[in-house]
Formats: structure tokens, C-alpha cells, sequence
DNA sequence: ACCTGAACACCGTTCAAGT
DNA sequence: ACCTGAACACCGTTCAAGT
């Protein structure tokens, strides 16, 4: 029988709700990182046990699923400049959403298998869609762009994944970039002649020329038939 | 002590190689799926403890860039008619190098965070690199282009991860379709009119028209400065 | 020198049993 | 009806100790 001292030592416990449970997993996430936020240190978070959880959430993705639409909120849909033309305002809205997937870059990887479907990201759609119809972009076009174009976003900063000390990072560039110079002019004479070109560039050049690469294959291209 | 007989009952436990550790990967890869590719499992495969693979393999992240790199080596880099267009032949590989993943979409996953960097991957690029030469794209932009197309095919892979029993993902799908159907006039009017042509076309049809549109797009786009 | 048993520090998910 | 303790079936990685 708990004592009325011990009921006041802490907040009493509320009661578990899947927004709760979100609003939790977000904080723990942004404290010590997507890899922390499991099921069993979240039900500790939440002061009960792992299986309390699984009345409000399936499985883990589902979990991740529900934290990724909930930080779609964050992405400022109107990160431009007053009267910028449409592309600029296109590549800020771009901007801010794959910045907040490099943040967490291993939620950009979940991103990518389980595509969200929540308000927040339905809105970003709504940016998307009708930035490219100010460009011109015909329908269906621009449907099967916006595809394309967070899927890049997302993909590019899945790439950051992986990398808990930048040690490994380092590392592993290296060896591409070994392997790029070590390249023999016989075997391998277009990657030789390359080898420079295909690892320059900043990371914001590089990925301004594929936004830019993009939105003109989108801007051209038909669908066949 | 061994007996003779106990000797002869299987073969003699071959000594750990790093080759002989990712071919017995792969093989469990092709049989169980790579979430069943764990250390331990491995290990067991080999007969000997999950200590021992460490002597050959920093990590797991390690083992699965070893597993891409040993399958790059399948993708068919000639797998177009004899005298077919330079799209059509790259379009080919690219399907190979997309299929491969298909087959294994967490590996894709993995690829994404962690690129390889062997000589079958080495070889790829060559060939793409060649094609896009044929096609008259300028260095820096092939360069940088193929990275384009390798990222879109991997992360097109990727994104058939994380669907065990494909009962979630069609779960997913239909509720995607769902929030696109529900979206009100009102708030997300693009949405609701390209409801249809966002999720309309056949994976084949969508893939066609992706790899079209980076195409164009890379030989149109020159890299600012 | 090379290899590994055993341990450390965790996981996701289920379900019988409690309130 | 709702919730959860405890268990099941696993993980990756390290390191002291063996050969």
C-alpha cells in the first residue's frame, strides 16, 4: 500500500497513451539517439514494462513510424525568401526536411522501408505538389517527381547512417577513395579517368546540381505510352 | 581425442578464412534471409564460436559490406541486345544491379549506409561510366550521375525491406491510399486531385520513367561555377 | 601467435496470470 | 477489460584464458 509520502515523490505516473508514448520516444531519440530508443528503455522512460507498449504500438517500425510523422511536423514549409521563384522555394522545403532526417540519420533509413502516411507528411505532399504546378510541371509528372524527389532526400541522409564516431566514416571513404585511385587506366579507364570527379564536390554542391537534375528530368520527361 | 572415425563422420572443419566466412554468409543469406545472417548463426554455421569471426571482421556492418561486395560480382554487365542504344544497355545493368537487391532489400538497406568499394563494385561503375561516355555526357556529370542512379536503384530496394510476411505492407500501402482518398479539398487540394496519379503505375512503368528522367536530367545539368 | 569459452549487456515479442 | 511480470528466444562484442 503506497504511502501518501511516496505518492508525492514523483509526478504520479500518468496514464500511457500512444501520443504520450510518442512524445516520449521523440525526447528519449533526441537525448541519446534513435539506436537508444528501444522498446524496453522506452517502457522504462515510461516507468512501466515493454509489454505495456504493445497495446499501443505493433512492433518496433511501427514505433519509428509513429516518431518520424510526429518530426515531420518540425519541416518549415515556407522556408524561403518572400517572392523567391518557385524552384528556390522547392529546394528549401527539400532542404528541411533531409536536415532533419540527417539529424537522425538512422530514421531516414526507416524512413525509406516504411513510408509515412500521417498529417504532417500529407501537408509536406501538399508544398510539394503545389510548388511543382507553379513551375508548370504537368499532374502526373509532378506526382511521380515528388517521389523521386523525397526519395533522394531521404536516401542521401540514410547514407549518414552507421557512422557512430565518424571514425568509421573517415575510414571507409579512404578506402573508396584507394580504391578510386588504384584503379587501372587498362581495366578500369573511364573510373581512372574519373577518379577525381567522382568523389568533388561539397556535400550542399553536390546536392544542389541533384535537385537541380532532378527537377529538369522531371520537367521533360513524359511518361511513355 | 578425436577418434578416426569421429574424423571421418563429417569433413574436416576447413580452417576460417575471410573468403570462406562470406561464402558461408552468402549461402545463409540465400537460405534464411539476412536478418538470419547474425554473428552467431554464422558462427554456428561454421562450427566454431562468434568470437572467432571477429578476428576476420571488425563488425556487422563490416560482414554485410563484405556479403554486397561478394554479390556485385552476379550483376550481368552485358545484359542488353548486342548493339542496343547506350540508355538501353545502361537500363540493363541498372535492372540487374536493382533485382540483385530486390532479391535481399535489407541488404540494399545496409548498402545505403555503408557503400562498397571491392572490385565488383569497382567494375560496375566503369561500365555505367562507359555508357554514360557513349551517351556523350560530360565527366563531372557522369561522375556525379552515376551516384544518382545507383542511389535511386538501392534505395528503390530498400524500400521493400522490413515487409516479413508483405501482410504490413500491403497494410501500409493501404493506408497511404487511405489518407490520399481522405485528404479534404479544402486543406490539401493538390493532394486530393493527384490522389489517383500518385500511387498509379506499375513498379516496371515507374522505374522506366524514373531512370528516363535522371537521365535527361543528367545530361542537361552542368554543375554551377 | 592465434583462437575461443564464457560472460556482459543488452534486444523484441508473447502470453499466462493478475487487478 | 485492461494491463503487465516473467519468460522465451535471441542479439553484438569483448577479453581473459587457453592451445
Amino acid at each position: 500500500m503506497p504511502t501518501p509520502q511516496s505518492r508525492r515523490e514523483r509526478p504520479a505516473k500518468p496514464a500511457l497513451t500512444r501520443e504520450g508514448i510518442v512524445d516520449t520516444a521523440v525526447a528519449l531519440m533526441e537525448e541519446e539517439g534513435l539506436q537508444r530508443v528501444t522498446m524496453r528503455r522506452l517502457a522504462q522512460a515510461l516507468d512501466t514494462g515493454p509489454a505495456s507498449l504493445y497495446v499501443y504500438l505493433a512492433n518496433t517500425a511501427e514505433l519509428h513510424g509513429a516518431i518520424l510523422d510526429r518530426l515531420l511536423g518540425r519541416v518549415d514549409l515556407d522556408a524561403a525568401p518572400a517572392g523567391a521563384d518557385w524552384r528556390t522555394r522547392l529546394d528549401a522545403v527539400l532542404a528541411g526536411y533531409e536536415g532533419l532526417l540527417l539529424a537522425h540519420p538512422a530514421l531516414a533509413q526507416s524512413a525509406l522501408a516504411a513510408r509515412p502516411s500521417g498529417e504532417n507528411y500529407l501537408a509536406l505532399l501538399e508544398v510539394l505538389l503545389a510548388l511543382l504546378a507553379e513551375g508548370g510541371v504537368p499532374g502526373l509528372q509532378a506526382a511521380w517527381g515528388v517521389d523521386i524527389l523525397l526519395q533522394t532526400a531521404t536516401a542521401t541522409a540514410a547514407e549518414h547512417s552507421a557512422h557512430p564516431e565518424d571514425t568509421r566514416a573517415e575510414q571507409e571513404w579512404a578506402q573508396l577513395r584507394q580504391a578510386l585511385a588504384d584503379a587501372s587506366a587498362d581495366e578500369h579507364p573511364h573510373v581512372r579517368a574519373l577518379a577525381g570527379s567522382l568523389l568533388s564536390g561539397t556535400p550542399s554542391t553536390r546536392r544542389q546540381w541533384r535537385i537541380d537534375t532532378l527537377l529538369n528530368g522531371i520537367l521533360i520527361t513524359r511518361p511513355e505510352g
